[in-house]
DNA sequence: GATGAATGAGGTTTCATTCAT
DNA sequence: GATGAATGAAACCTCATTCAT
């Protein structure tokens, strides 16, 4: 029941908006009553919330797997970078839909809690992996930060505003981006 | 009269916060009539608006007073990538009341018109400065984008969520990330 | 607009009861839109309060008109105190339908504001008007305290409950009552 | 297990109030599910009125091991009237939670049964005491009718307004009270 | 042009009650 | 008998917008 509250509130986010997003049309979505989502939670808020706790969680998952999975890296050998990069644009361009309505319609203090949780695990990610990859930086935690703070949003904004850039030429792009770190 | 509306405007905004930030409230503090509002704007979204765009025009025009300021440039001198990062800093800081409204409040299609106009002339501002100072890219506007982005992020979230990272460090690490664009 | 209001909420109160007192319903007898209200009332329970706090003053308007209307008095002068509990029934049956709804459907907390308030206000005269006849007691303010109290309960239940006692043996109890003050 | 819901329902009304009284809470501090109240009540006013039922044939027990141990009794003995008037007292106070929540937070419709039964019950005790007593009235019902009421308001009232009056000097004025119903 | 009282649709939330298990 | 998840009607209140003065 749960389940069926979650995913038809994630229904009426993506299909509706924001704006749109009421108690009742998630319980009609969900074909059950009003009250019932008050059984399960405090208030509607907190079944947004729970939307994309689960969808930052997707994601980070998805990225972690990709670092994961990528084997040994050089941060000098573009290739690499170029994997992780489209690795990256993947997983963020999954659920294109929830993004553009996470990112362009709720206020970002309603997202803040999850999108915080997102990028401190995708930051820890990193530092690992900068360690790993023998990249010396005066602060590794403050270049970790930065690096995530550009990377999500060149990676969000090119996802959601489609500029007129190949994914091959964001892709030499972000390579570029990493070169400036690696040295 | 315009003045004084859009004045208390902002300074709703920026006192109360955009959840309270209603019509009746904005013609109290001006001094005004409610259906005054509506002789100058055709409704509330468009006060708001407004607003945006007064501030985002503000920012842009000391970015570009920075970027004209700033003379003769090397990119690979690092010294002036550090005084084009401090300024740019400064120009974002100097209204962080308004930006954490702006940028943590509103829904991003709110204030979508103002950004992208803001954006797109620090672009321009940045690609005829890459030309000048002589950077070499495959797509010079694709490359202009990407900045434009990366550095975004990055400065306003310093200046909101103020990491642990001191100015300093932060002009650091733009430096190293400007050094992987400049060769 | 504010009369019609709060006569509409006292029509609706007498009419439905409190149970069913509904701003909906309120404004839909008023003529008036559900918004209307509370642009002169904070919330329903204002509206309730001013209504009770009307017909309070009202009830003691007429009592205190009793009083003073009764002339010089002789507390063993049975005809003397007839005449101001006479005075006393009257002004309570006056709006017998307000009365029911307000002793027998409102918690007492939400008129215990308006009822202090009239009970203060007839207990002032009272003792006034027990230190003018001369009445002497060990405790002048707990004397009109209690006969108030005494007073108050008996004419109300009278009124609401119709027990198979004529209006005449009343008063005549009346008499007997304070026949036992007035030594 | 009635004795569990009723008991449940009790300390619900005085611990919470009656705002908070609702059937959920109630089968929580009965360790019950909220159906199982159905087995045994109609609905949640036969709750109330169950536990309104008890607490009134309380008060009327110890009223009435008042009256009836007080042996004989002399109205015209200012040491009777005030032993009985402080057994009155005592058995009101006997549980002052429940009697404000009751007085001051239920509609007095709710209690109205308890209460007339109460009243009922103390008035033939009164009417039989005032014959023994050899008090005579032209309509005694009548005279135990006011007496009650009179004697009822203003004992409930001193137990929960706690007026500045002190207990001796109440007994002084029910003496005084009683004085007028005894020539 | 300025006013500001009036509007009214509609959203969130509660809670007594039911009924399949 | 006991359960407890599900129900759903309905209440209060907000606020952008209008329009007669």
């Amino acid at each position: 029941m749960v389940e069926r509250i979650v995913e038809a509130a994630r229904v009426v986010l993506v299909r509706d908006g924001y704006e749109s997003f009421t108690t009742n049309r998630v319980a009609d979505q969900a074909g059950v009553s009003p009250g019932s989502l008050y059984q399960y939670f405090p208030d509607k808020s907190a079944l947004v919330t729970e939307v994309l706790d689960r969808w930052s969680a997707e994601i980070s998952d998805r990225v972690a797997a990709s670092l994961a999975g990528a084997g040994p890296v050089d941060v000098n050998d573009p290739r690499s970078v170029r994997a992780i990069a489209d690795a990256l644009l993947t997983a963020i361009e999954a659920d294109a839909g929830l993004l553009r309505i996470v990112w362009e319609e709720l206020p970002a203090v309603r997202h803040r809690a999850a999108q915080h949780a997102l990028e401190r695990r995708v930051r820890e990610l990193l530092a690992v992996f900068l360690t790993a990859a023998g990249v010396r930086a005066t602060d590794p935690s403050a270049r970790a930060w930065v690096i995530v703070m550009a990377v999500e949003n060149v990676a969000v904004r090119w996802v959601l505003d489609r500029p007129d850039i190949p994914r091959e030429a964001l892709l030499d792009e972000f390579t570029a981006l990493a070169g400036g770190f690696s040295r």
